[in-house]
DNA sequence: AAAAACGGCAACCGCCAAGTG
DNA sequence: GCACTTGGCGGTTGCCGTTTT
């Protein structure tokens, strides 16, 4: 049975009642609510032994799986454990300068969605991402008069708040029925465009960064070939628009239009680290350049999902069809 | 030296969408 | 179309080490 709910939206009680009635429909909840189970903190033999049987296995049937490789622990912290910290391409360490600055760029264009920040940070986890920003990027933010949410001034953003309470909305497509069918779901922004291709995952242009290759690559999968078993041979319509957004993203991380408003002061740390080319762990994955320092802007800032779009456009040369892949990778909350 | 406060992060939770039979 | 499973996401919690009082 699942641990009496701690943060409950308001009304639990209500919630508590379809909770149950759920239950009872439906049975129990996964992985969640075993006797026996442990939980809390892995221990090293634990480790192993997922990180063993992952590897003979491979990844997927999370909810069987703690049963099979002999592990009392359930599938779903199974695989998180395997996902956030076993994986062998999964970069440990602190963040460096450049991977934080990139991280502000893309929560800045995203807003919290972790995951597809993630997928464009090589070796790190949305959960490592989202702990930075919650415990260090927010505050440095706050500290520096910039509301970490609306990435705008303090006092305007509090403003703002009152008529617009709503998080950063990157896009709102005025036309939806333009959005084309094949619009990738909220899962697939990270499965499809970022992990589960191996044919860009395995190039070797050596610029395993600008071709959406997420460092945190996951393997094959080893039963039944999933990964991109579609008939064309993976070269679908999905793939063509996602690398479309994909380079787009890298154009919108590159481009010199988040300058205006942060060049006036540049971070101690980012101006010792920005001619870098080497990341942290040494490795020569190129990382975005990183001319934005995070300091109460001069100017007011662009608004995500205004004009900046238009100078986006302006500068990247990107359609209106484009323009809509990426209202609809990025604007889903 | 001890207690309290704080901060970082691993792990958990609830929810959702897609897939399957 | 329905019931159910699975995998994945973002938000939150709580443990534990560090710093402050």
């Amino acid at each position: 049975m699942r641990k009496p709910s701690q943060s409950s939206a308001p009304g639990s009680s209500t919630m508590a009642a379809m909770e149950v009635e759920d239950k009872q429909r439906r049975g129990p909840t996964p992985c969640c609510g075993k006797v026996g189970l442990k939980r809390g903190p892995w221990t090293s033999e634990e480790d192993e032994v997922l990180a063993s049987f992952v590897r003979r296995e491979g990844e997927g049937r999370w909810r069987t799986l703690p049963k099979r490789a002999g592990l009392l622990r359930c599938g779903k912290s199974c695989r998180l454990r395997w996902m956030n910290y076993l994986r062998p391409s999964i970069k440990h360490g602190p963040i460096a300068p450049d991977e934080e600055d990139l991280i502000l760029r893309l929560h800045r264009l995203l807003g919290n969605r972790w995951s597809l920040i993630a997928g464009r940070i090589p070796g790190r986890t949305d959960n490592e991402i989202k702990n930075y920003w919650n415990t260090h990027l927010s505050k440095k933010l706050v500290g520096q008069g910039i509301d970490p949410r609306t990435h705008k001034p303090l006092a305007t953003s509090v403003a703002d708040a009152i008529h617009q309470p709503v998080p950063p909305q990157p896009y709102r497509n005025p036309n939806p029925s333009t959005i084309p069918s094949t619009a990738p779901t909220r899962a697939e922004d990270t499965q499809k465009n970022f992990s589960d291709r191996p044919n860009l995952q395995q190039n070797d242009d050596g610029d395993g960064w600008k071709n959406n290759e997420c460092a945190v690559d996951r393997p094959l999968d080893q039963e039944g070939g999933n990964y991109d078993a579609r008939e064309d041979g993976g070269i679908g319509i999905e793939y063509y628009t996602d690398d479309i957004f994909s380079s787009f993203l890298d154009s919108l991380i590159n481009d010199d239009i988040f300058q205006p408003e942060h060049n006036n002061v540049i971070d101690d740390e980012n101006n010792n680290d920005n001619s870098r080319s080497n990341n942290s762990d040494g490795s020569n994955q190129r990382m975005v350049p990183a001319p934005y320092a995070y300091t109460a802007p001069s100017v007011p800032a662009y608004e995500l999902g205004t004009f900046w779009e238009d100078d986006l456009m302006a500068q990247t040369g990107i359609e209106e069809d484009v323009h809509e892949q990426f209202a609809d990778h990025a604007g889903k909350y």
